[in-house]
DNA sequence: GTCTATACCCTGATAGAC
DNA sequence: GTCTATCAGGGTATAGAC
């Protein structure tokens, strides 16, 4: 496989980060080549279309979404479960490191392509399978830890969702409060799910909710 | 207050379709003007430009909400707790009856919009706090049937958060199935929250678990 | 309030030299 | 592979009669 051209490589880095920030349809080619200090020329040297970019683009967060994002989270965590957590704590650096100015790629290009355009609604579609497969194997190392009857498959999908929905809530109010308190509210799921939720007279109150306003740099873990 | 003309109604309906099936960048004045049967003259009469458009359909959505999606559930389920749950359904029907081109308007316009249009995202913000503090109502109104250390607000957020999750998979998969499996879960958490949690070896696996593929028009109490 | 006709700009895309 | 120059078309928005 010959190496990847630099120029390419940055026209989907930067389409990537700018259909994230704004959508695909206000996004200019432009805009684009601007950014990625290209120019025409180049640009459809590569892609024959704008939507060609866009392709690759999600062929760029399919490989992201393993290299960067799950997979670090499979080997810098050990216990499975807190896997589960260590992949929402990319999401939450992510709102951080970006200032809440960009979504989730997938679910940015999801809500806005899914119905106008049918292979980005498909790559999208293959993109949560693949995300909820690695989450479903990390549940599936979880073992007895969690009930017998439970539907793996459904709690990664739940998991999902929440984390879709918590970077839209924050991303929208500008504020981590949301996430926080989706994620707190998914970690006391699995605590219930394992026997071992805390009751609130049992411990005092500061261990068992997360503050309203938890500070931007608060460490994730607290969750 | 003046009845409100026709022909605005029409507009301001119809893009709020358009907006939520294809995206407010990918949507032009001239298709909301053929899809609504106005002319160019009547639209420019009403709105300055297409963003002013825009905004009026942020303001029908929030009347929508509650006029259709959380007063109906409130007044058509008297459980506070499957008040929640009767939110839920409308949006899943939402997604049957609309044959999953539609996401829902307030996420769609948010995951767009947020970063590129500043009041887009400040009236976004305010519809995601209008329906979580409805939804934050019910709950309070389950009393003692919740823990008492429990965080509404957060908790309320975590619904909202599985809700548009679960609809953009729900719409880039075409299935109801990651819909129907957070739901599943929610109520999972939701049934473990009260202490009562059914486990698997006392009741046929038929009623703790969802089968992966309900049909299209089960009925959403099944949940 | 609604109609038709039209201005005008910006967009995606092309051509052809280097 | 990259550059500059340029096009064709669709997009938003306007003008002015009715």
């Amino acid at each position: 496989m010959a190496r990847k051209s630099t120029t390419r490589d940055r026209l989907v880095r930067t389409a990537t980060e700018l259909f994230s920030r704004q959508g695909y349809g206000q996004t200019g080619v432009n805009e684009i080549m601007q950014q990625a200090r290209a120019t025409s020329g180049s640009f459809y040297h590569f892609f024959p279309a704008k939507e060609d970019l866009l392709l690759a683009v999600l062929d760029h967060v399919g490989e992201t979404l393993h290299g960067e994002v799950l997979g670090p989270a499979a080997e810098g965590t050990e216990d499975p479960i807190e896997r589960v957590f260590a992949v929402l704590a990319y999401y939450r650096r992510y709102l951080v490191d970006t200032n809440f100015a960009l979504g989730s790629p997938m679910g940015n290009l999801a809500a806005e392509l899914s119905e106008s355009h049918p292979q980005v609604r498909s790559k999208v579609s293959e993109l949560f399978a693949a995300w909820t497969a690695e989450v479903e194997a990390f549940l599936g190392e979880a073992g007895d830890r969690l009930p017998p009857d439970l539907d793996n498959t459904g709690l990664a999908e739940f998991v999902l969702s929440t984390m879709e929905g918590a970077v839209m809530q924050a991303r929208a109010r500008r504020s981590l409060a949301p996430f926080d308190a989706s994620v707190a509210q998914l970690r006391r799921y699995f605590d219930l799910l394992r026997g071992e939720d805390v009751k609130a007279d049992e411990v005092p109150a500061s261990l068992v909710s997360i503050p309203r306003k938890a500070p931007q740099n608060a460490d994730w873990r607290s969750w």
